[in-house]
RNA sequence: GGCGGCAUACCCAAGUGGCAAGGGAGCGGUCUGCAAAACCGUUAUACAGCGGUUCAAAUCCGCUUGCCGCCUCCA
């Protein structure tokens, strides 16, 4: 089956081809790093890690590039705020960023390059449009020139003419045309600066990635990547730089992931309504929020909020909660094969959605990673399993029955990991989200574990009257106990309270 | 003003020419001392509206309405 994907340079789905047979060099711009990051930047790095994940299962050897923008007017300001070194809020972020993303369960890319460590090869490129005529020094700063680069435009699909005329762009003087962008920036007395043939200055923000990508993956790469806010002007931009200066197409294939929105209001400073990735690792589990992300398409919006957020979670934890059950009850007898008509004749439903898995998920990821639909699939038989596992009561499987929903498992299992979920052990789950959702009811760990006692001798007793007035206490705070022949059990209800 | 996107059940969300995936919530049931979880059953003659193409349309084309994004730093 092809492989295609959504192209934002052509506006269709396409053949994905690489330049390079088994080879992908793929390119996604990461932060600028003043300031921490949000759960927008949470949405593009799951989901070009969801995409990652994808090109490396298919067998691809990837090179995958995501940059830093280490030196930018806010960083300047955050730190003159300060009264520190640029130097200094750069790493502070970076070193932020890492944590985050290490939290959010990423596979790190094959490279972080800096663009304060790439000035020369900046200058390099520089120089080259400036030869060319297409970039122009004007004052201590360099332009580039869009009336020099005819396909400017390509990208967005717009016409410099349309920009001209609704463009809401500040005026200034030293540029021949108002949407031509900064290549190199003089600096002003007191900011950091590098040598430049056209004086001391800065690089402009765009340059980095067009001399980054050449550098580690050559003229032309495979895709490029970021958030849709980017197409216009970053990416843009790096194109013209690119190909003008290179005389080559500079990626093959765009894609732009979706908005985060926040209860159906754009997420934004002005609003007050920004959630760091920090701020919501601190309260819920990093899989939850990537089965959320990865429950919607990626081009789309997503709205986060109460109830969207907590479907994730409770979802997830059926997941964790079926594979849980299965791994336990077939742990004594998984290992015998048998013959297919055998384990059909267990159950020839939970059998055919088993086995048909890996090119259901395949499908839907060949075509433009169609996550939703995948995780679609996924449900579908994890309840097929959770049906089965049912049927045998408190029992352990054994012979076929236990081989059958052992297979069932490490498929579906299988095909989580692949997107980055269920990668922890059940029992580690689960005890991670009750310490992660115990502090919102207010209560500490050893009065519950009292309370829990207080009920057990209440109900050794045959007093249920009291344990059923502990139960509904312990309710009332959104804690939900689960009485079992191993013990009462506890969590944290995710279920909103009524009213 | 220019460019682009979206509109599928109570909610979230796939599907983009051939009987409308999946999840949540609700309701009824099984299980349970009572619960919860889980499972079973149930929930769109129908995909914003109108018109067209087709044997066949949520899916293609046109128009209308309503939302949203970008055009300025932004994931």
């Amino acid at each position: 089956m092809a492989f295609v994907l959504f192209n934002t340079l052509t506006g269709k789905k396409e053949e994905f081809v690489p330049l390079e047979p088994g080879r992908v060099k793929m390119y996604v711009c990461g932060i600028t790093v003043y300031d921490l990051c949000h759960i927008g930047h949470a949405r593009s790095a799951i989901v070009f890690d969801v995409i990652y994940r994808f090109l490396l299962s298919q067998g691809y050897q990837v090179c995958y590039v995501r940059n830093f923008t280490d030196i930018d007017d806010k960083i300047l300001g955050r730190a003159a705020a300060e009264g520190v070194d640029f130097r200094t809020i750069a790493d502070r972020f970076i070193r932020a960023f890492h944590e985050d993303m290490e939290g959010l369960g990423l596979l790190p890319p094959t490279m972080e390059p800096l663009a304060t460590e790439h000035i020369p090869e900046m200058i390099e490129v520089i120089e080259k449009l400036v030869e060319k005529g297409i970039a122009y020094q004007a004052g201590t700063d360099v332009y580039f020139s869009v009336e020099r680069f005819s396909s400017y435009g390509k990208l967005s699909g717009r016409a410099l003419e349309d920009m001209v005329a609704g463009a809401r762009v500040e005026v200034d003087e030293n540029k021949s045309n108002p949407m031509d962008f900064v290549l190199w920036k003089g600096s002003k007395p007191g900011e950091p600066a590098w040598q430049s043939p056209w004086g001391p200055g800065r690089p402009g923000w765009h340059i980095e990635c067009s001399a980054m990508a050449r550098k580690y993956l050559g003229a032309t790469i495979d895709i490029h990547g970021g958030g849709k806010d980017l197409v216009f002007p970053h990416h843009e931009n790096e194109i013209a730089q690119a190909e003008a200066a290179f005389g080559q197409p500079f990626a093959r294939y765009w894609i732009h992931n979706g908005f985060v929105n926040i209860n159906n209001e754009k997420m934004s400073k002005s609003l007050g309504n920004f959630i760091t990735i920090r701020d919501v690792l601190g309260c819920m589990h990093p899989e939850s929020l990537r089965l959320f992300v990865i429950s919607k398409h990626y081009r789309s919006p997503v709205d986060f909020c109460d109830e969207t957020v907590g479907e994730a979670e409770r979802g997830l934890e059926r997941l964790y909660a079926t594979v849980e059950t299965a791994l336990e009850k077939t742990a004594k007898d998984a290992e015998t094969d048998y013959p297919e008509d055998i384990l059909k004749r267990e159950d020839g439903e939970l059998y055919e959605k088993a086995r048909s898995l890996p090119a259901m998920i395949a499908e839907a990821m060949n075509n433009d990673f169609n996550t939703a639909q995948a995780i679609g699939y996924i449900f579908v038989l994890q309840r097929n399993l959770q049906r089965f596992l049912d049927k045998f009561g408190r029992k352990s499987l054994k012979g076929p029955s236990a081989r059958l929903a052992a297979m069932a498992a490490d498929l579906l299992l299988k095909h989580c990991r692949l997107m980055g979920l269920l990668i922890e052990e059940p029992a580690v789950f689960f005890d991670r989200q009750r310490k992660l959702k115990l502090p919102t009811t207010g209560m500490s760990e050893q009065q519950l574990y009292e309370l829990i006692e207080l009920r057990r001798k209440a109900r050794a007793e045959k007093n249920f009257p009291e344990a059923d007035r502990i139960r509904k206490e312990l309710e009332a705070k959104r804690i939900q106990l689960e009485d079992s022949p191993e013990g009462t059990k506890w969590r944290v209800s995710l279920q909103p309270l009524e009213g």
